[in-house]
DNA sequence: GGAGCCGATCAATCATAGCG
DNA sequence: GCGCTATGATTGATCGGCTC
């Protein structure tokens, strides 16, 4: 019994991959904050309102996703220069959905 | 903390990933916990895998200690019992499970952590599948 | 000065999802 | 189905800040 009930309190063995759109959002936040990407709190609750997931998957993903840019610095970086250019593109069209990390904060 | 790191701001159009960041660049020190007079590696470095065999798996130097179902069945004990430990029994429930002090006091902060995360947002048990 | 706690995070790992 | 990579979740341990 307790093996079993081990096994199916183990989350991890139920997992959904997050909607597109959903992960569209967190990327845009991510790479339009590159500079230091830590959302606030309000950010998370507002990241997590807009993906329809919770605060604490919006700090999974977040915590998942510094990590493995890290240690993809070096490599190609497809993803990296797909929304650098949407960057670029949204700046030069005044497009302010995403606010760009104006500030130099640290942590 | 640091201000802004030197390279700052503007990363390049083509974001070739190199232009880093100081959040880039935060580098752990590799966790010190093992040796402790409490606690002995045996095992060294081989590890089974939150094993059903007894005793602890502890990585051979720093890093991370995987605790046996053993030790964890007995901290959640301890912890249904009472959340937070005295010193006392800090030292009792280390001695028993062969971990350090520190271990001990680790696991429960990361525990009253956990459990107060699930009371924000609690599971969704699904009992679909299986 | 120091020990313990909290909140956030790191970093390694687990287990599954998804694709060829 | 199979093998492999991508990805969300878990967790032991670290870091900074705060309290006593």
């Amino acid at each position: 019994v307790m093996i079993l009930r081990s096994r199916f309190l183990d989350a991890r063995r139920k997992r959904r991959n997050f909607s597109k759109t959903a992960t569209e959002v967190l990327n845009e936040y991510f790479y339009s904050h590159l500079s230091n990407p830590y959302p606030s709190e309000e950010a998370k609750e507002e990241l997590a309102r807009k993906c329809g997931i919770s605060v604490s998957q919006v700090s999974n993903w977040f915590g998942n996703k510094r990590i493995r840019y890290k240690k993809n610095i070096g490599k190609a970086q497809e993803e990296a220069n797909l929304y650098a250019s949407k960057l670029a593109n949204q700046a030069a069209q005044g497009v302010c959905g995403i606010r760009r990390d104006s500030d130099s904060s640290q942590q | 903390h640091l201000e802004q790191s030197s390279i700052d701001e503007k990363p390049l159009s083509i974001v070739t990933s190199e232009a880093k960041y100081k959040w880039m660049q935060i580098k752990r020190t590799p966790a010190k916990t093992a040796g402790k007079p409490t606690d002995y590696n045996y095992n060294n470095g081989t590890s089974l895998v939150n094993g059903s065999s007894s005793n602890s798996l502890i990585n051979n130097n720093a890093g991370r200690t995987n605790f046996t179902n053993k030790q964890l069945t007995e901290l959640e004990k301890e912890f249904h019992f009472s959340r937070y430990l005295t010193r006392a029994r800090r030292i009792e429930i280390a001695a028993s499970l062969q971990l350090n002090e520190t271990q001990v006091k680790i696991w429960f902060q990361n525990r009253r952590m956990k459990a107060k995360k699930r009371q924000r947002e609690p599971d969704i048990l699904t009992f679909d599948s299986m």
